[in-house]
DNA sequence: TTTTTGTATTCAAATTTTTGAATACAAAAA
DNA sequence: TTTTTGTATTCAAAAATTTGAATACAAAAA
């Protein structure tokens, strides 16, 4: 599972709370090559601090609970660095949309191109999405460091993954 | 989770027992849009017998257990049909290959190009697999009955899905 | 003839993911 | 000024998935 290595990838780029690396999920880069809810954020956060992979630094806030910067450490990165030389499996599809084709044929077709409609212009706003996380790096290309060309590189993919969608709705 | 409704939009195409509905997921359509084990698959099937969406007739198997061949019933239809009228929520991606550009920064860039290249040639592989699943479709458009015309349209997608990890890498 | 592969089902445990919630304060909006 | 939104963390339970295994026979391959 690649929960850890997200996590731990995020990590090597900057230093983030846990507030941050969920956000990461849910809205930013995150969303595009891997899901996981707040709680999976922390506790997977708290497991990887008790294995020495990250450290953090406790920002007391008034009156809450201490606010958490986690940065990975040197046993973090050769952990993550060993993942990545290690061949990555294509990931099983699991789309709702797939299976439905497969009993399409139970229910008038207007309902399976009604949402086939659907999905389409979803795909199509979510194009729209990926293209504004990738302006920045696509219009300096030239000056980008490493990590932003990389960075650029799967964004791109994600970008592809939604036109698809949109042209074979 | 669609893996009920999977195996219930199986069903609805021909009565099958649950090892054929498990190699469906390992070597059929199965593999292209959803992902199950056997000890899912056969857990899945009592859970639904249960519920009276599929019932079963036994074949005695000389010496050992009975083969169970699995029929989806009225109340199985309905509860399928209900579900294909929902509209379906976008598969968040999942893909170790994603994480690892997060990261690729972090070690020479020809682990990541050596990866990208074995990936390549891994979904070149299983664009030609998937091609086959869908010859005989291909080749009979015109008298394709309704849910074999849908079938050619949601191999067409996991073509396509394929040829596009393809020209990303 | 022995071994491997394929058919066929079931049990159990560990791990991961999802779902639902509680707590607490700051800042912005209504 | 009250409500909503955003920041920030934690707990607990339910559901789903993965991993590892046992059982049993037929057919094909070595």
């Amino acid at each position: 599972m690649a929960l850890k290595h997200t996590i731990l990838a995020f990590l090597s780029r900057q230093s983030l709370s846990g507030y941050e690396v969920a956000k990461e999920f849910a809205e930013g880069f995150g969303s595009c090559f891997w899901k996981a809810s707040q709680q999976q954020v922390y506790a997977e956060l708290a497991k990887l601090e008790q294995q020495g992979n990250v450290s953090y630094e406790a920002i007391p806030q008034s009156g809450r609970l201490d606010k958490k910067i986690y940065s990975i450490t040197d046993l973090g990165k050769k952990e993550l660095t060993e993942w990545l030389t290690k061949p990555s499996e294509p990931t099983a599809i699991r789309e709702d949309l797939g299976v439905m084709g497969l009993a399409g044929h139970l229910v008038p077709h207007q309902v399976i191109t009604r949402e086939v409609e659907r999905r389409r212009q979803l795909h199509a706003g979510m194009v729209v999405q990926v293209k504004m996380m990738d302006e920045y790096f696509a219009h300096n290309l030239e000056s980008l460091e490493l990590k932003d060309l990389y960075m650029h590189l799967i964004i791109r993919r994600a970008i592809r993954y939604q036109e698809d969608w949109v042209g074979w709705c």
